[in-house]
DNA sequence: TCAAAAAACTGATATAGAACATATTTCTCA
DNA sequence: TGAGAAATATGTTCTATATCAGTTTTTTGA
């Protein structure tokens, strides 16, 4: 069913759509796989852009594929009753998403939407079923991703239960930082561009009261802003103030 | 390596711990293996007893196996820097425990603690690795079991967010329900051992507050007590409450 | 390029729920 | 079995932060 493509069955793809190209390549599930693999890979799947706002999956939708990010920042949203929106996580290149609904049969349970222009590779449910299958390197770098994954929501959820609100932006601040971080002379910039309505929905509060913590760390000289985009000129002091215990 | 032991290599195991016997075999991860894997599991396992009272594993402790649960509950917990302890989640009969920390290799990020007398199997991590690589199976069920727990802390997550206390709990009923439920005459019965602090910390409440709120449903009718033992006596109402919207 | 919309910010007020205090009930084990 | 220790329960006070209201700044797209 899944035969290794070859000569006139082989769908021309791009040489920048190809795997090997991918500017994540070695970073995700699928960094242990040959190079052979790699081109097997790429005959089976599709990339696709998304501009800024556009969304690659809703919650409550049928999941038919994996998505696999090339390069981009995506936020993934759960809207509850009210219609509130609370950001759970953010993937970047090298993540996959939408693999949770894949492996359990759920619908999705969140909705992916892209914090800016983004490249997306998108591969199919059977083949990505079957790489699980044929090969343990893939297998367990996803169960990897989703236990450590899993330690990230535990964290938050312990931070919400145990913190303050300054608390918490210190620790969304630092977290940013090991994800996103770029060195600048000021110090370490993030490179994410996220509202600090978005910010608030990341540790559960309201942007009013995240905004006044912001100027609280800018006055105390722990931040700097550059427009929209923070820099961490302290990020000692920074984490004294995250209460870190894990 | 791990060649199947047999004959005068054999060891003694008790019929009754053996993984055929198991009360919650074809519940777990293990589900789909034959009875000779089975037996060759047996063989790679020791079965413990634990207190009421008592840890598993330690948070910051190094992680050398899986624990898979035979019978018994058992909660998972995180402290924070000054003390204070949040439960991220309960596991029971069938579960596995510490494969999170196993797969990434880092130390336990949580502490495991009986809330009764418990049945732990303890299975070497050379084993259960080899396991994943050989039996996809197993692998599956490893991802499926993580994809849902992660399902569930982002639910979590989300209604602590967006939820206050009354709906929190009106929604942990539910799912203690859902989990550990058990028909009475008066209605649903929740067979789990929690003192109201520790369902106060599941929810990221003061017990307090909690108590407060069982009242008012006990007051209400949607619940009744039975010594600490809670019945569900309407769980329709209880679920407009909770204000669920997945 | 400029007008409208969105986001960021600031101040004032209200409140959910934490924290404290204390009483009562229920366990526990000596 | 009964005394001490937990756990549960309830009333009171206090505060962190949500909510509302309004201004300023930035972004957007026509």
């Amino acid at each position: 069913m899944f035969l290794p493509l070859c000569g006139d069955n082989m769908r021309k793809i791009k040489e920048a759509d190809k795997c090997q190209s991918c500017p994540s390549k070695g970073k995700g599930i699928f960094c242990e796989l040959e190079n052979n693999d790699l081109d097997d890979l790429s005959q089976h799947k599709v990339t696709n852009t998304y501009k800024k706002g556009q969304t690659l999956f809703v919650q409550g939708n049928h999941p038919f594929g994996l998505y696999c990010i090339n390069s981009g920042n995506i936020k993934v949203t759960k809207t509850g009753a009210d219609g509130k929106e609370t950001i759970v996580r953010v993937a970047q290149g090298g993540d996959v998403l939408g693999h949770r609904s894949l492996f359990t049969n759920d619908f999705y349970t969140a909705t992916a939407t892209a914090l800016e222009d983004t490249k997306v590779c998108f591969i199919d449910k059977k083949y990505i079923l079957k790489l699980i299958e044929d090969k343990p390197s893939v297998s367990l770098h996803v169960i990897n991703k989703l236990s450590r994954d899993m330690g990230a929501a535990e964290n938050k959820l312990t931070s919400l239960h145990q913190k303050n609100v300054r608390e918490r932006l210190a620790e969304l601040l630092l977290l940013l930082e090991q994800t996103h971080g770029e060195d600048v002379e000021e110090g370490r910039k993030l490179n994410i561009k996220l509202t600090r309505e978005e910010m608030a929905t990341m540790i559960g509060t309201a942007n009013e009261t995240l905004i006044r913590f912001i100027s609280e760390f800018k006055d105390e000289g722990l931040i700097e802003q550059k427009g929209k985009t923070i820099i961490l000129t302290n990020k000692e002091k920074l984490a004294d103030w995250a209460n870190l215990a894990y």
